[in-house]
DNA sequence: CAGTGAGCGAGCTTCCGCTTGACTT
């Protein structure tokens, strides 16, 4: 038994950490919070100043009985949790739930798992830190009070019947992507002309080069552009001007979870939950640093690592030492940015996730690369016959310092500016160029982009909302809850005018460009809109977007013993918990219902509105004599944008559209999307495929493709016992009637074989012995 | 798997932040 027992949060981390120690210590993780909040009665005794009612959760009883035991027979216990708000109450609860003294035992702490930070650590222990411990608890019972306050108003106040929730992030989240959708909805797109010159000049070996030169501003209508290029007719351009400036860009700080959660979904287009996934792998084998952090950090070791991975690839020349600052004052930066452990590894074996390495490797190794150099040019050209004047630019890279490896993406890609300047010839002051052409194109504004997942994490960031490890939950959760969905969006076809100016020669010409597509962006369904309407009227304080910022200042002062954490949550629960009191008491069942117009046939209203299962559309009222008419809205349309007309071709379902092999096929759409009816058996439709406009042609090879799709999965069939042996994702399993069952892993190998009498052995044995079920089903109290 | 849409009421849902496996049809 070792002398000392050391408790950090990540199992990955202990093994680290205990080769560094040696081997009087042992090192043990306690995987992150071991207690929480009862469920039951929020787990807060409010009228006794907020205290809280802890518990260890199920799943880490083992956890905690464990480190009991080795607490037990230990000499010396050191809390080696993360240097934050958490970690400290981590600790806390440690002592808590260990019987250990507060006032005595050793807490250390460490940004970074390298050799000397650690040996200096335990040179220095303190003791636990209450104030902070505070804070913390003050910002777990502000967060479980929202909650579990709110989400019950909405299953009160909405007409709909999802588990509806709403939290001081998850909430504020969805309010984001509501407004944006909004902007986009009532933006007003105008149009302006651009003038573009295309010019020839000779350098000075005779060659005749091409180059681009700007109008001097964007004029406002078809009229003044077409005004401009008449009194360009016939004139003679001359340089008038030459400027040459040197320009530097330098690297973007090392990765933190937010920005490699951006650049995954910029340059390889990952979810971020995906990237999380592939970045804990990545850590689990040690390859790189911790992945759930908010510090642009290096440690020394690491600085010196990647010096000399510089120097040995690049030379000095491209090395430069940075130090990185956090612009972000809600970092607690506990840990170190995320950075390959190696630098000498520029690339790794495994296949899945060498390219989230290979960004982060090369991320790494720019921030401490030197500034690229470059020389900006801009030449101002004079118009013979107008005060006018273009403004051709150019940029030649002098030294390519770290864009030799790395250039930060950006999420505008697809703006109207041209980013990349091109190289102008040699040009002379008060020399004279050849006009090719000049050209006035219409430009329409864009209003800002939807959220992609990335976009809207680096957004919560700024706004200080939400913590590195919850990031991709929270995305997760608004999709989960159907308040948001990702999806892509198909562009409209848009005619714009050019006018060209070529060789004294006005021409008028149009164009066609795609406009408003979108790829894998964030959209608000219904429900997140009324919902967020709903919670915006009357919960204005907690939706607001400074309301963390704000409510963090606070748990700051507590943190700095100048402020109560109770008292604290007394001042936010008072006001707040009148708020819901009164909407309880005064707010009426929201329907989110909205007149579109009148049935041409019956003359009845017809209306948009939520209904239990989802947005749709009515027409006549519930009290008429006729029932009303239903339908359901198309996933694409939604309540607050639908027409009048798009409604009313909803009524067009369900369509028949003829016979194949003798039998009639119908297409609905139901509860689980568009289908095809034949023969009493349903087909999805396929993506592509619209209900509406769907013909009888294509609908044949789809049931021939399902019969045959159903064939291949079978791998034997009893009839008479009505059991199947099929195919599946996890490999070959039984079915017998509605219910499957596990193919032990010994007979896996000869599914094929297996007998109807083993069939039968193989399900009386699950039934017997069923398979452990994930969470089974907790036990409400009697009393 | 492929319906429904009003209202009643039982019984259920729910937060954020710290960490990994156990488990899938």
């Amino acid at each position: 038994m070792a002398k000392n027992l050391v408790i950090v949060e990540s199992p990955a981390k202990a093994k680290t950490i205990e080769k560094i120690l040696g081997s009087d210590f042992e090192v043990k993780s306690c995987f992150g919070h071991i207690r929480d909040l009862e469920k039951d009665d929020m787990g807060i005794d409010i009228n006794n100043n907020f205290k809280p009612k802890y518990a260890v959760p199920e799943d880490k009883e083992k956890i905690v009985k464990e480190l009991k035991k080795l607490a037990k027979d230990t000499d010396e216990v050191w809390l080696a949790t993360d240097e934050d708000r958490e970690g400290e109450a981590i600790s806390w609860h440690l002592c808590e739930v260990l019987g250990l003294d507060p006032q005595t035992t050793k807490r250390i702490v460490f940004h970074e798992i390298t050799k000397p930070a650690i040996e200096r650590a335990v040179q220095q222990p303190r003791l636990l830190d209450m104030n902070l411990v505070n804070a913390q608890q003050a910002r777990r019972i502000l967060d479980r009070i929202v909650g579990f306050e709110l989400s019950p108003v909405l299953w009160r106040k909405m007409s709909m019947r999802n588990s509806l929730s709403a939290g001081r992030v998850q909430s504020v989240a969805v309010r984001l992507i509501v407004e944006r959708e909004r902007e986009i909805n009532t933006f007003n797109s105008v149009s302006s002309f651009r003038v573009e010159a295309f010019f020839t000049a000779k350098d000075n070996q005779g060659r005749s080069l091409s180059f681009k030169a700007e109008g001097p501003s964007r004029f406002k209508t078809a009229e003044d552009a077409e005004k401009f290029l008449q009194q360009c007719i016939g004139a003679t351009y001359t340089v008038k001007d030459i400027q040459v400036k040197p320009a530097k860009k330098s690297p973007a700080a090392p990765f933190t979870t937010s920005t490699l959660q951006q650049e995954a979904s910029r340059k390889l287009g990952y979810s971020v939950s995906k990237t999380m996934l592939l970045a804990q792998k990545l850590y689990e084998s040690g390859k790189i640093t911790y992945m759930r952090t908010d510090s642009v950090n290096l440690s020394d070791t690491a600085l010196t690592d990647i010096k000399q991975a510089i120097e040995k690839s690049y030379g000095q020349r491209y090395h430069q030492h940075r130090k990185f600052k956090n612009k972000n004052e809600s970092a607690q930066e506990a840990h170190e940015a995320i950075r390959p452990t190696y630098m000498d590894n520029a690339t790794i074996d495994d296949s899945d996730t060498r390219r989230l390495y290979e960004l982060i490797w090369k991320r790494t190794i720019a921030s401490q690369m030197a500034d690229a150099e470059l020389e900006k040019t801009i030449a101002k050209i004079d118009i013979s016959t107008n005060h006018e004047e273009l403004t051709a630019s150019g940029e030649v890279l002098k030294f390519d310092g770290f864009l030799k490896i790395y250039m930060e993406g950006r999420d505008d890609e697809d703006s109207d500016e041209e980013d990349q300047e091109g190289v102008l010839p040699p040009l002379a002051v008060k020399q004279v160029v050849d006009l090719k052409e000049m050209k006035a194109t219409e430009r329409f504004t864009r209003p800002a982009p939807r959220y992609t997942e990335a976009s809207l994490v680096k957004k919560l960031e700024e706004l200080g909302i939400g913590r590195p490890s919850t990031y991709a939950p929270t995305i997760t959760t608004i999709q989960k809850r159907s308040y948001v969905e990702k999806r892509d969006k198909e562009g409209i076809k848009r005619e714009f005018r050019i006018m060209t100016l070529k060789a004294d020669n006005i021409t008028k010409t149009a164009d066609t460009e795609n406009t408003g597509a979108e790829k894998s962006k964030l959209f608000p369904t219904d429900l997140g809109m009324i919902v967020t309407d709903f919670l915006n009227q009357y919960f204005d304080s907690v939706m607001d977007y400074g309301f963390t910022a704000k409510i963090e200042e606070e748990f700051d002062e507590i943190a700095n013993g100048k402020k109560v954490w109770n008292k604290m949550l007394n001042e936010f629960y008072e006001p707040f918990h009148q708020d819901v009191a009164n909407t309880l008491e005064k707010a009426e069942r929201v329907k989110g219902e909205r007149l579109l117009g009148e049935d041409p046939e019956s003359g009845k209203p017809v209306v948009a509105r939520m209904g239990r299962y989802g947005p749709m559309i009515q027409i006549g009222k519930a009290e008429d004599e006729e029932k009303p008419r239903f339908a359901k809205l198309k996933a694409t349309q939604s309540i607050e944008t639908i027409s009048m007309a798009d409604a009313m071709e909803l009524f067009r379902l369900p369509r028949n559209l003829g016979m194949f092999e003798g039998q009639e096929v119908t297409v609905n759409i139901g509860r689980f999307g568009p289908y095809a009816q034949h023969d009493k058996k349903f087909y999805s439709l396929k993506k592509e495929m619209d209900p509406y406009t769907v013909e009888l042609e294509e609908i044949g090879p789809l049931i021939v493709e399902k019969r045959t799709a159903k064939d291949e999965r079978t791998i034997k069939v009893f009839e008479k016992e009505k059991i199947q042996i099929l195919k599946g994702p996890y490999g070959p399993y039984i079915k017998q009637g509605l219910k499957n069952y596990k193919i032990p892993k010994e007979r896996i190998d000869h599914a094929a074989d297996i007998t109807v009498e083993e069939a039968k052995a193989i399900i009386e044995d699950v039934k017997a012995n069923p398979p452990k079920k994930k969470a089974p089903p907790r036990k409400k109290k009697t009393e």
